[in-house]
DNA sequence: TGTACATCAGTGAACGCGCGTTCACTGATGTAC
DNA sequence: TGTACATCAGTGAACGCGCGTTCACTGATGTAC
C-alpha cells in the first residue's frame, strides 16, 4: 500500500464511479424502485455478477448514491456559504443558500428526487446516510447563529402551546439560540424544500411561470421568517 | 338500467372497490412502482387476467388511485372549512384546514406519497387529476379570498424583481386578490406541503418530537405570511 | 532480477422468481319477445 | 310466464420478459523471497 497506487487501485476507483455515474443515468430514466444491477452492467459491457466486486448488493449501490447526493448539495449549501461568508448581509447569505440548494436540484432533478422525495420502498437508511443528510440543515443553523452573535435576530415571538417543545429543540439543536429561532428555523428548513419540490415535482405547472423571480421572493420571507430581517 | 341496480352492477362496484383496497394496501407494503396487478389479484382469489374486466392497465388503475387520494385529502379540507365557516377568524380556518390535510396525510400516508411524494416514474399524470389536484389549494384561496372581501388582509409588501410576474400569478389565479396575495398564498401552499412531506417522510426524526405543537404554530405563522393576521 | 504464489476482476451459466398482457373458453346473469 | 339469445365476469394457459444473487472458473495483476 503506498501513495501511489497501483493500475489495481486506480481500476478500482474508475470502475466503482463509472458504475454510479450509470446508476444515476438510470434513476433519470426509470427511478430509483427500478435501478437495476443488471441494466447497470450491461450498459457498462459488464456482465451483471461482475457488480458484485464493487457493491455487496443493489441496496448497497442505492445507499452510495445517497450519501453521494446528500455530500452533492450539502457542498453546494456550504461553497455558496464561504463565497459569501462575512461580506454581505445574514439575509443575502441565507438567499444565496437557498438558490444554491435550489440550483442543484434544478439540475440533478433524479438525484434530488433520491434523497427529498419519497423514501424508496424497501430499502432502509443505514447510519452512513445521517452525517450527509444533515449538512444543508447545518449551515443555515450557522447563518442564524452567525447573526445572533453580530447583530442580532429577531424570530416571530412563540405562542404558550408549542414553547415547552421550542426550548428542548433549541436544547438539542443550538443552545445558543432563543427557543423562537430554533423553531423558526426547522419550519423554515422544510419550507424550502416544500418550495423546491413543488417546481421539481411539477406542481407549479401552469402557477409559477418566473420561478427564479418567485424563488428569490419567497427565501427571502423565509429569511424574515427566521429573524435575520431586523425592523427598521 | 334502473335506478335499482342489478346484481351485475352491484357486484361491479364492489369487486372495483375491492382491487382499489387491496391495491392501497400493497402502496403501503411496497410504494407505487412495485404496485402489482398479480399481487392484488392473488390476494382477492381471482387470477390475474380477471382485474382486466375492471381496469385496462396497470396505469389506469394508478391513475384511479391518485384520483380518489386527490379526491380524499380535498374532501378533508373543504370539510374542515366547512365546519368553520364564518364562524371563526381567517387565521383560525386557515390553521385548521392545515391540521385537516396534515391528519389526512398522517392517517394515510402511502396515499399521500402517491399524490406529494415523487412522482411515479414511468406514469404520466392524465387530465382527469388536475381538477382532485388543485382542490386544497382553491379552499386555502377561499379563505384568503374571503378575509380579502371581509376585514382585509396585510401581505407583506413585494420587491420589484418579483412584481410582473406577482401580477401574472395574480391574474390567472385570484384576479380578485392583490399580488402580494397571489404570491404569498402559493408560497405558503407550497410550504405547507413541505412541513408535512418532511414529517411524512421522516426528515424531522430527532428534530422534532411534539409534532402537533410544532406544527400548529408554523401552520400559524404561515396565516401570518398570508397576510390573514392584521397588525394591530 | 526472477520465480512461485496469492489476490482479485471479470466470465458465463444457472437458480428461482415475479411481472403485464393476451386469448380462447365456460358459465352465470340479464334482456327481448 | 317462458324461452332464446346477448352480455359479461372470471378462468387457465401461455407469451416474452427482466430481475438479484450464487458459484465455479479463468487469467491478469501484485507481492514475497
Amino acid at each position: 500500500m503506498s501513495t501511489v497506487q497501483g493500475a489495481r487501485a486506480r481500476a478500482r476507483i474508475e470502475v466503482t464511479a463509472a458504475i454510479k455515474d450509470e446508476a444515476r443515468k438510470q434513476l433519470a430514466a426509470d427511478g430509483a424502485t427500478k435501478l437495476s444491477l443488471r441494466a447497470v452492467a450491461r450498459e457498462l459491457g459488464m456482465v451483471s455478477s461482475a457488480l458484485y466486486r464493487y457493491f455487496p448488493s443493489r441496496d448497497d449501490l442505492l445507499t452510495a448514491l445517497i450519501v453521494d447526493a446528500y455530500d452533492a448539495v450539502g457542498d453546494a449549501a456550504e461553497q455558496a456559504l464561504a463565497q459569501r461568508r462575512r461580506t454581505t448581509s445574514p439575509a443575502t447569505r441565507w438567499t444565496a443558500v437557498c438558490h444554491a440548494v435550489r440550483a442543484w436540484a434544478l439540475a440533478h432533478p433524479h438525484e434530488y428526487v433520491l434523497i427529498y422525495g419519497t423514501p424508496v420502498p424497501g430499502y432502509t437508511a443505514t447510519e452512513a446516510t445521517i452525517g450527509p443528510a444533515s449538512r444543508v440543515g447545518l449551515v443555515l443553523l450557522s447563518i442564524v447563529r452567525d447573526a445572533h452573535q453580530s447583530k442580532g435576530i429577531a424570530p416571530p415571538p412563540l405562542a404558550a402551546p408549542v414553547r415547552a417543545e421550542a426550548g428542548r429543540m433549541a436544547t438539542d439543536l443550538a443552545p445558543d439560540l432563543p427557543p423562537a429561532a430554533a423553531v423558526a428555523l426547522v419550519a423554515a428548513w422544510s419550507q424550502l424544500f416544500g418550495l423546491i419540490s413543488f417546481e421539481a415535482f411539477g406542481q407549479f405547472h401552469r402557477v409559477v411561470e418566473d420561478r427564479e423571480a418567485f424563488f428569490t421572493h419567497a427565501a427571502g420571507e423565509l429569511a424574515r421568517a427566521v429573524g435575520l430581517v431586523l425592523p427598521a
